[in-house]
DNA sequence: TTTGTAGTTTATAATTATTCTAAACTACAA
DNA sequence: TTGTAGTTTAGAATAATTATAAACTACAAA
């Protein structure tokens, strides 16, 4: 269970002021069991549902920017055209199914690589990520 | 090269009709050295620079769906909100750099992987699909 | 404390990518 | 030829996101 002053902490040591909007989406991003897949879309309807005051969906997209470019959240490669987000930061992998556009985490440790290529000059790997694609069987 | 004939057929083996907006398509799209990574905006613009003829954008996003279905062309992963396409619909992997939105094809044996989890019940794998992200050095 | 200010929030407008619509057009089978 | 289902088209509609600019607020310095 996350602390209020947990989050702050984690708002501050990123630059971020800790105002009352970031700490109420903070809170339903990452005080969560299971980590969550959502889209702007998503998480408003979720901290609609959990709290009445109202915040501004120009600020949930500012927010989701601004952990984002904090590393707190980092975006989902997907072939949908909405913007999706991942309170997984570590780095892992999914399933994705294109019927229900639904993607689950799969644990690093069940993907393993013998092999990968050299990045192009001037250029390091900042991230690999391995997408599953299912279909019906 | 590819002959007319050729890209007739093709059309007419997936049940497409050869209209001249699709053969214009299905020749910027196939008749390339390298396989193509492209969004509806960056194929218009190939095409207006190829051929004096307009063809509607609408008419550009129905076919780029049609040739989608019929598996002459595969939707790629990003985390932009766009839909990329891919000519290269073999199986194979991508470099991404998140500065210039840019993939580069990975060819299939550049990747090894050892060890895969088992997909959720009821479902198969369709796809598997890496993606390196870059950042500078 | 107060106060100045840079950072933040907000409603709304603007933009961008895509899909829908319905009328005109066309490939092609009969 | 001709009927019709399939296709193209311009433009309207929708959806997701970004920009704008005015009001608000956290917080450092006086």
């Amino acid at each position: 269970m996350y602390q209020k002053k947990e989050i702050v902490n984690k708002l501050r040591s990123s630059g971020l002021r800790p105002t009352k909007q970031r700490i109420v989406i903070a809170k339903n991003l990452f005080d969560r069991k299971k980590t969550f897949h959502f889209t702007v879309e998503t998480l408003n309807i979720a901290i609609h549902r959990k709290c009445n005051e109202r915040i501004s969906l120009a600020t949930i997209y500012n927010t989701v920017e601004a952990f984002k470019r904090a590393g707190h959240i980092r975006e989902i490669l997907t072939s949908n055209n909405k913007n999706y987000y991942d309170t997984n930061i570590k780095s892992h992998h999914h399933f994705y199914d294109p019927d229900t556009k639904e993607l689950t985490d799969i644990d690093y440790q069940e993907v393993v690589l013998n092999k990968i290529p050299n990045p192009p000059k001037g250029k390091k790997i900042k991230d690999l990520e391995v997408v599953i694609s299912l279909q019906k069987k």
